[in-house]
RNA sequence: GGCGAGGUAGCUCAGUUGGCAGAGCGGGGGACUCAUAAGCCCUAGGUCGUGGGUUCAAGUCCCACCCUCGCCA
């Protein structure tokens, strides 16, 4: 049965460049995920885009003396060419700018408000009259009312540790320009979460044998602890989506709400710009349809309890608003949270330059060995470290030893020994079938493991099996026995060069750019994926670039079904082995 | 402070319902030579964060504490 997979991944904030961490915490295990379901020949749409909008783009375009909108265009350029380097394959990367996002967002709103889940506050909030702009919680310092330390934030002091409430912050000090702001009262919006509450706890519920404890157990034990209260969904803001009630002007709809919003609406305009086949309705008016969102753990509240009670709140009234489909938006499937990666045993930051980032390093080294790296260390249950010297390690005694050794020793031989031709096996022995079965049933355990989002198992039990292969070379030893028997060592290296095809599309999800090497190779003009492109989307907005994927390739998981007599051109070794004073002179990068 | 996750071999991590502590890599030794001096075989190593408790039996269950990370609308 052909699934509909969804595969929805945190918007990264268009303000900073995309670092190791956020790559293994979202976008590499999402595309190692969708890579495998279109293998499987599921129906995979992969979506995500720049949060454009926000208070950190707004304060990176007041420091570099330009506007929000040329900071998020440069940030989102910048991650569409990381992505293509990376393969990262989106079926639709776009922004929160556009207008087709405004729409989907408004209408959501609207959706809320008409069913009843929204309500209006007026609250105090500091104003800094210089600028005449409202001020952000953690764009003002003071002196902290608990325990008297200078140089608390807003939202919180970090010399006590204590959760501050702003308004009773002294001595104030907007970050933003220096002045001494004012406590002014405006009037904003809420979700009425509590209303929402027993559906969003029997929906966790539901959830709490299959999902990450992590997810569950801290989605469960915050509403437990308050309860659900309302929570502002509009701020003062010039820079985002208006709020689309009349008498409102001068307030936009605010980023945690909105930004969520746009897994819908990127899935809305990869319908608006594929063909008839590619419709929106069928990954979110489709209860069967399995939307998984992934996502670094600082984000767990809002994709497991804030977003499924948006999308409850919503309900059939968000299709009737905007106009299209019919029915209830589909609740996620999953929500495989990963903990965070560091740096050389410390927290990665950009501020303090500490860090890899994903462009720096790809123009030094190559996509793969990142790859395999970030997924082998994926931090899946606890926060994994990035470290140089276990970086070339990994890269030289599993990746080059294990897998690309394998591969080029096989290949290599057989072009020497045979002319460049497969050989025709003879009588498979009971050691060539177990080898065979081996790999076989790796295709279901090795899948099992990506469904269930175990990436690191995954890629150890693909690892496993090609060691198996190594061993089954050592044992049959095709080298001497080719002076012997030429028919029995034929048979013996048709059998490895089998399992190494198998293996090849086993780890394709993983390894997509040495895999179509290889599989090049052995089938020429048929690429295992398909192939991304750019599009310029023009709108009321102006224009914005699209990250986009043609479904073109021809890979299948299941094992590999390579015939004798194919000629394969002469191969190159897959990866590059890395010197050890690489270790040393990336740590002098870093600070 | 509250909630959640984590603490197991030199390193990175597995350990399902309690039942003789595991893997990969690194270290030590060996046979081979197709291969990127890669691969294969053998081997060494641990007070399972700390202190109590339950049990015939605890890495696993209970209590307290310590450390790391995240969240707290």
């Amino acid at each position: 049965m052909t699934e509909k997979i969804l595969v929805e991944i945190a918007w990264p904030y268009a303000s900073a460049s995309i670092h190791v961490g956020n790559i293994t915490g979202s976008h590499l295990p999402a595309d190692i995920y969708a890579r495998y379901h279109r293998l499987k020949g599921n129906d995979v749409v992969m979506v995500s885009g720049s949060d454009s909008h926000g208070t950190p783009v707004t304060v990176k375009a007041d420091a570099e003396g330009t506007t929000p909108l040329e900071v998020s265009k440069k940030y989102h350029q910048e991650f569409v060419e990381l992505f293509q380097k990376l393969g990262i394959h989106y079926d639709q990367y776009t922004t929160t700018h556009t207008e087709n996002h405004f729409k989907v967002a408004q209408s959501f709103f609207l959706a809320l408000k008409e069913n009843g889940f929204l309500y209006e506050e007026t609250q105090k909030q500091w104003y800094s009259e210089k600028a005449d702009r409202f001020l952000p919680d953690r764009y003002v310092e003071g002196t902290c009312y608990i325990c008297g330390a200078e140089g608390a934030r807003g939202d919180q002091c970090d010399h006590c540790g204590s959760m501050l409430d702003s308004t009773l912050l002294k001595d104030p000090i907007s970050k933003m320009d220096g002045s001494t702001p004012v406590l002014k009262e405006t009037t904003h919006f809420f979700l009425d979460l509590s209303k929402l509450e027993d559906q969003v706890v029997s929906f966790l519920e539901s959830k709490q044998e299959f999902w990450r404890a992590n997810v569950v157990k801290q989605s469960l034990g915050w509403i437990k602890a308050k309860g659900l209260l309302g929570r502002p969904i509009t701020r003062d803001l010039e820079w985002g989506i208006p709020v689309p009630v009349e008498g409102w002007d001068g307030k936009c709809m605010y980023v945690w709400f909105e930004a969520v919003i746009g897994y819908l609406s990127a899935t809305i305009e990869w319908d608006k710009l594929g063909d008839e086949n590619a419709k929106w309705e069928d990954f979110w008016l489709n209860p069967d349809a399995k939307a998984s969102h992934f996502i670094g753990k600082d984000n767990i509240p809002f994709h497991a309890i804030m977003w499924p009670a948006q999308l409850l709140g919503a309900g059939e009234t968000f299709c009737k608003i905007f106009g299209e489909g019919q029915g209830k938006l589909t609740l996620p499937y999953d929500v495989p949270a990963n903990e965070f990666m560091n740096m050389e045993d410390r927290k990665i930051s950009g501020s303090k330059n500490w860090g890899v980032w994903g462009l720096d390093f790809l123009s030094r080294y190559d996509p793969d060995p990142l790859r395999f790296y970030l997924t082998i260390n994926m931090p899946e249950t606890r926060d994994s470290n990035w470290d140089w010297d276990d970086f070339v390690r990994r890269n030289n005694d599993d990746l080059v030893a294990t897998w690309g050794n394998l591969a080029n020793r096989v290949l290599s031989f057989t072009h020497k020994k045979w002319d460049g031709i497969i050989p025709e096996p003879g009588q498979l022995s009971e050691a060539d079938n177990a080898l065979l079965d081996s790999i076989e049933k790796g295709f279901d355990t090795v899948g099992n493991l990506i469904e269930e989002v175990k990436l690191r198992a995954a890629l150890s039990e693909a690892m496993r099996l090609a060691s198996e292969v190594n061993k089954y070379l050592d044992d049959t030893a095709p080298w001497t026995l080719v002076k012997t028997d030429p028919q029995a060592a034929a048979t013996t290296v048709y059998v490895a060069i089998k399992a190494i095809d198998s293996l090849k599309t086993m780890l394709s999800p993983f390894l997509p750019f040495t895999s179509e090497k290889l599989n090049s190779y052995l089938r020429a003009g048929q690429p295992l994926f398909g192939e991304q492109y750019t599009q310029t989307v023009q709108d009321n907005l102006g224009e914005h670039t699209v990250l986009r994927y043609k479904a073109t390739g021809t890979g299948q998981w299941k094992p590999s079904d390579l015939k004798g007599g194919i000629a394969f051109q002469k191969p190159e070794p897959l990866y590059k082995k890395l010197e050890k004073e690489v270790a040393e002179e990336e740590r002098a990068r870093l600070n």
